[in-house]
DNA sequence: GGTTTGACCCTAA
DNA sequence: ATTAGGGCCAAAC
């Protein structure tokens, strides 16, 4: 186990205190670790998740409260129904999705 | 080993 | 307000 395998761990016990039906951004985990400018690497952390994880990855967005979800995998619209699916608005503007942080940005 | 690549974010213009 | 550029750090190449 290297050195990075200890982040992610930690990354992960972090998404998981997210509540339902709140969002958090990839800036935020990276601080709330310890790690502020990390923020890459969480979402390097979160695609490398297995499809069957129960770590709520779909709650990670970025910091403008769009879905930066780039993955062949899982589009975009798999994360939006994970989050809608919880009682998180997700509106849709120009073929991209955005949820209002002001509402349901997770304030630990 | 180095170089490049991201599910990011801040700053400066 | 919007955008270009650069920094970040683990993985992938």
């Amino acid at each position: 186990m290297g050195r990075g395998q200890n982040l992610y761990f930690r990354i992960y016990n972090m998404v998981r205190r997210v509540p339902r039906g709140r969002v958090a951004t990839y800036g935020q985990i990276a601080a709330l670790i310890g790690s502020p400018r990390s923020a890459r690497v969480v979402g390097w952390a979160l695609r490398a998740l297995e499809p069957d994880t129960k770590v709520p990855w779909q709650r990670v967005i970025n910091k403008d409260g769009m879905i930066s979800i780039e993955n062949m995998h899982t589009p975009k619209s798999v994360q939006v129904e994970l989050l809608r699916r919880e009682g998180v608005e997700v509106a849709e503007r120009q073929g991209n999705f955005w949820v209002e942080l002001n509402h349901y940005l997770w304030r630990p």
